[in-house]
DNA sequence: CGATCATGAATGAACGTTCATTTTTTACAG
DNA sequence: CTGTAAAAAATGAACGTTCATTCATGATCG
């Protein structure tokens, strides 16, 4: 295995760049090789295939990410903190890395195909983290015991995914990743009623 | 023009098929002739090109569903109940359209680049009746004036249309669409802390 | 020097789009 | 109502480009 130079990263690094510019099918392998400085057919050394880029990619910058995200998590004690937490993390990730943010969210899911042929461990092992979360703080008393953790740790990551493509999408964004982490935090945690129309009328 | 047999709706419906079998970059012209009945060389009269199909589809039948969900919300008073319809509405369309639901929601995401150019106004429109509600809500009291619409409808769309996800990808979805669309209304409404925790330790 | 790694030109299949030809419709004169 | 000719609509085979992938050759390493 070549270490010094290590292409097998250097290839994955290069795709990032590639797909969040053009997208998956329109990137050519000739970009990539040219973005990884290798040439075309080094590629094929180190993946079976083009679309095995892209499968490679999610595999491996996604656990990175899991683990990132479950190390700060464990340092909370309060659910209510570690959702908040989770939320700056995912959030994170467009200001990081927004290649990859672009990739993670755009390009993995333009067909079900991915999700559904591949059966994407990795991607419920990252959500399941929420549910976790929320099941830990029904626990304690904390969370309401008639919310679904299997319906919250959905709803929890597709308000967040939302909110990245905001700032993928747009050049200036109207808010901040920090305000906006804590504001989707505090509204799944307490609703967005007031406390008057809280008591009054039934939901 | 032709009245009889209205060879655009019959290609965009043909294409809404394909599309959601393969994904827009794997479909063919020629499959999609073929599903439509038509010859190849047909869909050049009533389309540029394979990408005009896409977005005429997209324009066209979130037209439809903007009406359709805007008249089911004009028939409440209540905008908590306003949120609880675009809820079941969105999801709904799992039910009653799957495909399109699907090209929907892949094609959206990804085409992040047809959002860039295009500057995508009818799913602004779409996501608009959310906030819409949201601050109605707020002029009422009914709803905390510190939530900023902008972020709630993000939140709520991308809540909602990760759920639809799950429909779409699991061929026996554990939840029922009308309770979901409740629970995950229900969650942004009053949050999912308990009393005793809501009066405890600060957010 | 044998083995491993890298190269990039050549290959061949795929497919969006075009356009010469055919079919259908329309208009209207007898 | 019928015949007919121009216009409009539809067809699908052919074109030409684009690229993923391969592999014979060359470079590098141990």
């Amino acid at each position: 295995m070549r270490r010094t130079s290590d292409k097998h990263s250097k290839i994955i690094q290069a795709a990032i760049k590639v797909f969040a510019r053009t997208g998956f099918f329109n990137a050519r392998i000739s970009d990539i090789a040219k973005e990884a400085k290798v040439a075309d057919g080094t590629i094929y050394l180190y993946f079976n295939n083009k679309y095995d880029i892209l499968l490679s990619l999610f595999e491996e910058e996604i656990s990175k990410i899991i683990v990132q995200v479950k190390q700060a998590i464990e340092k909370e004690t309060d659910p209510r903190k570690m959702l908040e937490t989770f939320a700056l993390h995912h959030l994170k990730l467009v200001e990081k890395n927004e290649e990859l943010a672009e990739v993670l969210q755009m390009e993995l899911r333009q067909s079900n195909k991915f999700m559904k042929e591949y059966r994407n461990t990795r991607f419920v092992e990252y959500v399941d983290i929420i549910s976790v979360i929320v099941h830990k703080g029904q626990e304690m008393g904390m969370f309401r015991s008639d919310v679904m953790p299997g319906v919250v740790k959905r709803a929890y990551f597709g308000a967040l995914d939302e909110m990245s493509r905001l700032w993928i999408l747009t050049p200036n964004p109207p808010y901040s990743i920090e305000e906006t982490a804590k504001h989707i935090c505090e509204i799944f945690l307490h609703g967005i009623c007031t406390d008057e129309a809280r008591k009054g009328a039934l939901s």
